[in-house]
DNA sequence: TAAGAACGGTTGACTCATTCCAGATAGTGG
DNA sequence: CCACTATCTGGAATGAGTCAACCGTTCTTA
C-alpha cells in the first residue's frame, strides 16, 4: 500500500524527491507530520506518525530526522535540558520562545532577516556561521501554573 | 588538613560565605578552578579538581556545580550537542562564541549589557526572562583540521 | 517491466551525561 | 565541644541518542 492518506497533498513526496532523497513512507509521514505539528519531540512525531502507519520504529524516526535535517528539510532545534524538536521552517534564519518548564517551543521572527543576523564584536578567531537565539521564559499555561503554590511541581514535558 | 595551596587568597571562600553556603574544600576548589579555567565541563572540573584534594566523586561535582549556580555563584551553559559547561562570570549578560565540532566556548561581550539584552517582537504570552545568543562556528584549532583532507574526522571535545 | 545494487528499516545492545539513592562524614550555630 | 543537618561517597539507574548486523524496499537501467 502506497498512499494512504499520509502526504495526501504529495508536498512531502516532492520535497524528498528535490532533496535527492529516496520516497519513503516514514519519511513522507515524518514530514507530513512535521508540517501539521512544528517543533515536535522525537518522541512525539514517533507517535503522530505510528498513529497513520502501525508501526515504525525509534530508529527509523531518528534516521529519517537526521536525514532530513542533513538535505535541508529540516531544522533540528535542541533546547538546553529538553529533548530535541524539529521544524519544517528552514533558511529563514528565525529564532525561538522556549519554556524553561516544559520546553514548549514558538516561533519569533527575526528582525534582520539574513543569516547571521547578530554579529560578534570579537569573534577570536573563530569562523562563525549562526547566531542562535533562544528567549527563555515560561509559556502561558505554565505561568499559570507556577503562581498559585509554590509547591506541585508537575513538569510535564509538552511532546508535541 | 584546611588549607593547601587550593583558593590560597581566600576569593573563593568569601564568595561561599556571602552566598550563605557552607565553605567545604570540593566547593573552594571548584570555583578557584573555573576562576582559572572558564568554560570547564565537568569532566574538566574534577579532573583539576582532584588534582589538588586527591579524592573527589564526580557525585560532588556536580553537587557543587548546581548548588553554585543555584546561589548565582556560577553559570551554566548548555551548547546543543555537548556536555555542560560553567563559568564564574554571572550577571553580566555576555554570550558565547561555540565551536560545533569540539564544543569550546568562548565570551562574547554584549554590546547591550542590559537584560535582556533582546526582546522578541512577539512574545506569545511567553514570560521572557532572558536572551540566550549563541555565535555557532569553528574554533581557530578545528577550522585547521577542516581543511586540509574531508576525512579525518577526529573530532576531539575541548575538555576545559 | 524485470533484476540487482544500494539504501532504508528493524531489532537489540550500547554509550554518555546526568540524576537518584542510602549511608558515612564534616561544617556550623549554639 | 555537641548536635543538627547539609554535603560527600559509591553504586545503581535513567533518558536521549547512537552503533551495528541483518533483512526488506526503492531506484536504476536495460
Amino acid at each position: 500500500m502506497a498512499s494512504t492518506t499520509v502526504d495526501a497533498d504529495g508536498a512531502a513526496l516532492k520535497a524528498l524527491r528535490q532533496a535527492g532523497l529516496r520516497v519513503t513512507n516514514p519519511r513522507r509521514a515524518v514530514l507530513a507530520w512535521l508540517t501539521d505539528h512544528p517543533h515536535s519531540t522525537v518522541d512525539a512525531i514517533g507517535a503522530g506518525v505510528r498513529e497513520q502507519l502501525g508501526t515504525v520504529s525509534t530508529q527509523a524516526v531518528y534516521d529519517v530526522l537526521s536525514a532530513c535535517t542533513e538535505a535541508g528539510l529540516l531544522r533540528r532545534i535542541e533546547p538546553a535540558g529538553h529533548p530535541a524538536r524539529f521544524e519544517r521552517r528552514v533558511g529563514d534564519n528565525h529564532h525561538h520562545l522556549v519554556c524553561r518548564r516544559c520546553g514548549r517551543a514558538e516561533d519569533v521572527d527575526c528582525v534582520i532577516g539574513a543569516e547571521p543576523c547578530l554579529t560578534p564584536s570579537d569573534d577570536q578567531g573563530f569562523a562563525v556561521e549562526e547566531a542562535e537565539v533562544v528567549f527563555w521564559g515560561l509559556c502561558p499555561d505554565c505561568v499559570l501554573d507556577e503562581r498559585p503554590g509554590l509547591e506541585a511541581h508537575h513538569h510535564k514535558e509538552a511532546k508535541q
